[in-house]
DNA sequence: AAACAAGTTTACGTTAACGTAAAGATGAAG
DNA sequence: CTTCATCTTTACGTTAACGTAAACTTGTTT
């Protein structure tokens, strides 16, 4: 017996509403278990809401995401024309990815650089607080 | 005289509509001149449209991108106050691009993985084949 | 039994980021 | 002059990703 969740618990540790997961369940990210009507999760679902929420992070559309979803699912079962299919996806996301750290590590270099303007524009003010009351 | 861009141009150059760029506008992240009623873009306007584009690679809001333009802005003009308000931002924007990063790392091993996945079910379909012609 | 907590479905509302269409201004080309 | 190409404003439409509220079931605590 491997451990299992309800909807709220997954809902706090993951810091999101039930709403947004049963939302996830509407668009196929999600597929728990039921006893009786009642949501059960299994630790593969807590996996796949991880890496929903993984992707959110990253910018992904909820469709994008289950597009990764199922061409991960596939790649035991798929043709050949299929897994060709599949390869020239993932290296789409790849190049996108790529490109994604190229704008992160700029951005970082334009914050890194805000940031010594600020510090410097405060040691500017301190030193007129100096000037003021010597 | 610095170069000047039509918004087309522009549009052109970046592969976005000349409605996004006027919406962009709207919510205050580029504020072109004018010549009569025509938009006239700046090498300055160029660059932070790029940034715009760029931060929505990442995901950000326009609101977001905004309040990054807005804290690069002031950053010559704050008070100690502000000044210290921007650099909590600043780190704020810093961790979140952190988390991003080993985000997309993750990411790129799954999609590794995946690949290798793959081309190993590649191969046993051209094994297969293989038998079935010697 | 009554009340309470946690779950459910159904359905309408909301926000961001544009798309799209209509109607008009403006300068250059035929 | 008129016919374009490119620009403009105004305004309504659309999609994604939920928020929010209502009404109901089910289990358990008092």
């Amino acid at each position: 017996m491997s451990k299992t969740y309800s909807i709220s618990e997954l809902a706090n540790e993951f810091d999101v509403t039930t709403r947004s997961i049963r939302f996830y369940e509407d668009q196929e990210l999600l597929r728990p278990a039921r006893r009786g009507q009642t949501r059960i999760y299994s630790s593969k679902d807590r996996v796949r809401l991880k890496l929903t929420l993984r992707g959110k992070r990253l910018g992904l559309s909820l469709a994008e995401i289950r597009e990764l979803f199922s061409l991960w699912d596939e790649t035991r079962s798929g043709s050949e024309k299929q897994l060709h299919l599949m390869l020239s996806k993932i290296q789409e996301r790849r190049a996108a990815l790529e490109q994604q750290m190229k704008d992160i590590t700029m951005v970082q270099l334009e914050l890194e650089s805000a940031e010594i303007r600020c510090r410097q524009a405060l040691e500017e003010l301190h030193q007129k607080q100096e000037e003021e009351a010597p």
